[in-house]
DNA sequence: TTGAAACATGAGTCAACATTCAGGTTCTGG
DNA sequence: CCAGAACCTGAATGTTGACTCATGTTTCAA
């Protein structure tokens, strides 16, 4: 997420790329598939025999474009936060304050999670195969995302606090309501989940005044 | 959780548990010591010649009281769930209202992350390698608090929401933190990360009313 | 056309366990 | 003291699967 310039879909370690079309098509095929049965029966469960199947090519082909099993694996992780991130910055764009941009951010975070389940469940699994990798992921997105309380705070559109702990605590929320309606029970109504989610982490569990109070 | 009487450590699947003190001695350092090295190392870099040399007993007797590695492994993830689930209506047991229990329980689970983070790994890497008993964990847990919300929303001490929807939102709030101060920066003060936590589960983001309002 | 770089392949190697088992040792009631 | 129950043990077994490698095949620049 530094060191590359990111043409879409993470880099690999060894000496630069593939060089022809044919290299580049099957290092893509490689890549999509370890993302689908890493995700679906998990990492320890996946063979590399079932990912060169999966993407229709050769066992040994697998080692001319990585150098281990975790490797894919990282890289796959690496792309996810790429993905994530930019699909979050896309959602909350134009977002008029902080408060509309949470909403919209859950929103898109649990449509995102829905649309790709397998590598949202690479994310998570990273954190005991590859904890290094995982870490990192948070990392990232709680420094950028705690830069946006704090500059929030300070326009005012949010309350003051430790942003260090909001952040943390808002990341959990959403990665569990992801599990929960994005994965696990993918026919909720993300919109109705997205709007309550949003509710609590902006007005809190407190019982609304009754009447007129600033705003 | 439910079949057996509970006197502490979980159950084994075998017919009855040891009939001899030397036999509950036994059983009991291998679960201390299979809690220890799953949290550890985690579960596909524990050999059960890890746990057993760890507890001080011959490979062949883990075999005795469990029928297989991924049993001990359940039987800790639903102790876990016990003893936090203990832990947390013992700490929650005399607030005044449901806002006060909120910040207690929070407070109570983060402490009692950092005194048994080896389990809480374990709890969490079963979403992977035990995903039923995951699934149970968090089902038993989110049932109990969706009651409770309910109840204290009746009773008008919280808004009204979507309590499934917030349930889930605040497990996985408390989640993160617990992973982040109670288990990676095990030396961050715990009152003040459950105050800030707290605090923006009870108020949310919303900047505050300038003046007197309720409450 | 041609040689070498790039890419593809799958049988074979090898180490790492989980689990079994046949044979002890210790305890307990009678 | 004795039989049988309960418990203990670690060498041996069998499987699994990541990774290597010797041998092709394809691409492409000169």
């Amino acid at each position: 997420m530094s060191q590359h310039s990111g043409s879409g879909t993470a880099a690999v370690q060894e000496r630069s790329g593939p060089k022809t079309e044919r290299g580049r098509r099957t290092l893509r095929r490689l890549l999509d598939a370890a993302g689908e049965e890493f995700g679906t029966r998990g990492y320890h469960e996946t063979a590399i025999s079932n990912i060169t199947q999966s993407a229709g090519v050769g066992l040994g082909t697998f080692y001319v474009y990585f150098k281990s099993k975790e490797e894919v694996f990282k890289a796959l992780v690496a792309d996810m936060g790429a993905r994530t991130r930019h699909a979050l910055t896309e959602s909350v764009k134009d977002a008029p304050n902080r408060l509309e941009a949470e909403r919209l951010g859950i929103r898109a975070y649990l449509q995102f999670v829905r649309e790709h389940k397998s590598l949202y469940r690479v994310v998570m699994e990273a954190q005991f195969v590859a904890p290094e990798a995982y870490r990192a992921y948070y990392r990232t997105f709680s420094e950028a995302y705690r830069q946006q309380l704090s500059q929030a705070a300070k326009r005012g559109e949010i309350s003051e606090g430790d942003d260090d702990v909001r952040v943390w605590a808002l990341m959990g929320a959403s990665t569990f309501l992801g599990l929960k309606f994005g994965v696990w029970e993918d026919d909720a109504d993300v919109n109705a989940v997205s709007e309550a989610a949003a509710d609590l982490m902006i007005n809190g569990l407190a019982p609304r005044a009754k009447k007129g109070d600033a705003s």
